[in-house]
DNA sequence: ACATTATCTTAATGTTACTTTAATCTAAAA
DNA sequence: TTTTAGATTAAAGTAACATTAAGATAATGT
């Protein structure tokens, strides 16, 4: 399952204790370590060594994590980098920040080896199979954070209750398919769970009131859609 | 209705006790059962026999349900298997991944035989009556996608009503073959509801109003047919 | 443990879009 | 010409979804 050629991370934060710290653990795993202590050394290590993942700290001298991470998206590489932004959970709105400076995934601080060279593995796959990650991002500016059952539109958090959170996943999992009511029932309520037939409109109303009437269409006769637009 | 050639399904679970029990119950429909007891086991089964239907529990050592989902979705085979995961309901959220994976359906634990089955039924029914792929595209520059209710005309987006979507799909099934009234309606309307004569002739119109007069073609006396220049 | 709040579900009613009917018109075949 | 099969149209019927409010349930705070 692993890869001969051990993959090469570059880790930018300007805290050097943060940075032994990582390197250490993610070297321990195999991997191929770089560091750097500011965005713009970071950007001039990336066009150098081509890495396979960069962390990227939020908040840094210079030229902070979103500014590089935008700057790497924007280079001409052979193949662009994995890129997680790591914050403090105090900077939530940098993760959304990042994604749309187009980073993969964020990972927050205080940083626990384990969990994070877990993250790491995961990544790999994730994105190598070109697949998606806790938060995802929408073409109507609607992304979901399924860690913190949280959708935003256009930069503004809206806190969603379980079932409709659970709903507009299930329709963002692929925007477009039409999802009928049976599917939906049995996805989110269960095989076991019966409830009404008005429940599941219910629902979809309450989530158009939240995320914008556009969102979610209706196709009389066979059930409801995320448009993609 | 049911094949001659018995379907083969394979289970991939690492709870032995489970397996056999889900072995004995399909085994007893008439379908041929292949098992393994974790994700890589079942990669390379589904490599070998290339079974019909795949069923992998979520939660399994050496590679999860979700992964090996996505694997056989890359792998090339000369028929990707239906794919269903199986959950436990503390599990909800492996639904979704697994949908995003490419799995068809999920079916959540603890597992009743009678639901299984049915379940499993009722999935090769619907793939294989929607398949030979989602999206279909003819000769007029009329295409058709089933996942998404919608055809289109020359890149233009169409968005039929139910009973008029259903019709195109099935002119457009064999384009030339001529369908007769009778055909049609119990095709379409089911043989047990009973409607009148010019209901069809009604649908036409409207389907040619929406994707052309040259598209569907009347045969005096006989039916109608799609047109496949 | 209680009170409070939020979320979920139901049920009754309103609305709309789709479906069907039926009456009339047109064109091709006998 | 007469007959037959289909085209056309508008209006009536119906099924499916939307909306609302209110009652049940679950989650939360004090």
């Amino acid at each position: 399952m692993k890869s001969i050629i051990s993959k090469s991370i570059l880790i930018v934060d300007d805290d050097k204790d943060i940075l032994e710290f990582l390197s250490y653990n993610i070297r321990q795993e195999g991997y191929k370590v770089f560091t750097a202590l500011n965005g713009e050394e970071g950007l001039s290590l990336v066009k150098k060594i081509e890495p396979s993942m960069v962390l990227l700290d939020v908040m840094m001298p210079v030229m902070d994590g979103i500014e590089s991470c935008r700057e790497i998206r924007l280079m001409p590489l052979s193949e662009q980098p994995i890129i997680a932004i790591l914050s403090s959970r105090s900077e939530e709105y940098s993760q959304i920040a990042g994604l749309e400076a187009g980073a993969d995934d964020y990972i927050t601080k205080p940083i626990k080896p384990l969990l994070l060279l877990k993250k790491i593995e995961s990544l790999f796959r994730r994105i190598e199979h070109g697949k998606s990650s806790a938060i995802k991002v929408s073409k109507n500016g609607i992304n979901i954070d399924r860690e913190r059952y949280k959708a935003s539109k256009d930069g503004m958090d809206i806190y969603l209750p379980k079932k409709e959170f659970e709903l507009l996943d299930l329709l963002m999992s692929k925007p477009g398919k039409v999802f009928n009511r049976d599917q939906i029932m049995s996805l989110i309520w269960g095989d076991d769970t019966i409830v009404g037939e008005r429940t599941v409109d219910v629902h979809i109303r309450k989530l158009r009131e939240k995320i914008g009437d556009n969102c979610v269409r209706t196709i009389k006769g066979v059930g409801y859609t995320f448009n993609d637009l």
